[in-house]
DNA sequence: GCTTGACCTCAAGTCGGCTTGAAGTGGCAG
DNA sequence: CTGCCACTTCAAGCCGACTTGAGGTCAAGC
């Protein structure tokens, strides 16, 4: 069983050694030994720190990220939870599409000012047409989307 | 001309006036009057939220924002930086949609440990089939996806 | 004309997510 | 045996994005 030293961890993921002691105490990754004193890691915690990276560009929390995936890699969360997480994954991605759309479109659009132009306008507009939901929607909460 | 109040785009946005305030401060929205000491915005205003408010989503920092979404809403970017940033998006995207597909699986792959499910690594290791760039790749860069 | 309450300013505080710096350790090459 | 150098710990620092608190202002309603 070959053991990844923090070191090539590192080099592999393009995370910093920092990062990965810091991910380490925060219980998202963890060593399975030490050579020395050097952290040495199993070749899962690659296919791992994939998994945070992704969970982190979702907008997740460390420690949402934490919560998601248990021990071995995998989630320990029940179904439904599971279901609205992925739900709430959608919706973003509906509008990252709307603002990758509107960055395109302005990009060719000549008009002079995309504030007047009914395209930019729908564009973002677009993924919005739900009510905007009021109260303390703290932490999770979608904003007006 | 109807303008609304700080209170009114806070209530109907759900951004917080003090954030409000801090968006301005930091040149992302302005206020056109004020009546008394209170904040007036042009309605447009809840349009540029939105725009602000994807992008915040799409991982880009308040500083990225006030530069892609020029003094009228429209962004100022030369096209091809645009359409990097939209390229960036779509990476994004990609990513996003592995992890939901991921979530999505767990919660109902009945594999006891998802490290060893082909499907779950599959899925995880999607969307990253490029090599993993190296060296200073300082705030924008995408980690090994 | 006084109170009220939603706003104002400005400084300081908070939180997440790391990074940095100082001081130490230990395997390995020479 | 001696460096060396990549690692270690721990505390402190930093940045972005806000929030909070103290103290102040002012249009509107009674």
């Amino acid at each position: 069983m070959k053991l990844l030293d923090i070191g090539e961890v590192a080099a592999r993921t393009g995370i910093k050694a920092s990062a990965l002691r810091y991910y380490e105490e925060a219980g998202l990754i963890s060593s399975v030994s030490r050579h020395g004193l050097r952290r040495q890691f199993l070749p899962d915690v690659l296919l791992r720190l994939r998994l945070i990276s992704m969970g982190k560009s979702a907008g997740f929390s460390l420690t949402e990220i934490a919560a998601m995936f248990g021990s071995d890699g995998a989630p320990d969360l029940p179904r439904d939870v599971l279901h609205q997480k992925a739900d709430r994954i959608d919706r973003q991605i509906r509008e990252l599409s709307a603002l990758r759309d509107t960055l395109r479109h302005v990009a060719d659009c000549p008009a002079p000012s995309h504030m007047e132009c009914p395209s930019f306008r729908r564009l973002v507009t677009l993924s919005g047409r739900h009510a905007a939901r009021r109260e303390k929607t703290r932490r999770g909460g979608r904003e007006f989307g």
